[in-house]
DNA sequence: CTCTTGACGCAAT
DNA sequence: CATTGCGCCAAGA
């Protein structure tokens, strides 16, 4: 009974991304149990249409921020990013190294 | 079954 | 940081 889709295991941990911080998608896939699944994370990703759900906290490895382009608008993610204090330039989230958030460490 | 593609990751250069 | 090559897994043609 608690067999949870891969994608609601997805957005489980990406609704506990805080403020102001962000995510990789490999951090999540380890994150879930599926320590490959990262390229799966994202396919997910770019299906999701929750409103709630704060996709823009999710970037790859390298702060890149890889999904801007499903978003509608071009910069949108980026925008919600530095509404919440996060530095970005040129689609790449700035001191990447002290922002991203590792839900293992949390959890 | 094979081939391609995808909001990816990582090591080497 | 950019590029290249390889790995990984699922869905569609």
């Amino acid at each position: 009974m608690d067999k949870k889709t891969f994608s609601e295991l997805v957005y489980e941990i990406v609704r506990m991304v805080p403020e102001g911080r962000a995510t990789s998608y490999g951090f999540i896939a380890r994150a879930i149990g599926f320590p490959t699944a990262s390229r799966r994370v994202g396919k997910v990703m770019g299906e999701c249409d929750l409103p709630d759900l704060p996709a823009h906290r999710v970037v790859n490895s390298q702060g890149i921020l890889s999904g801007r382009d499903s978003f509608g608008e071009p910069d949108l993610m980026q925008k919600r990013l530095e509404s919440e204090g996060v530095e970005v330039v040129n689609h790449r989230i700035k001191n990447w190294k002290s922002i991203c958030w590792n839900p293992l460490n949390e959890i």
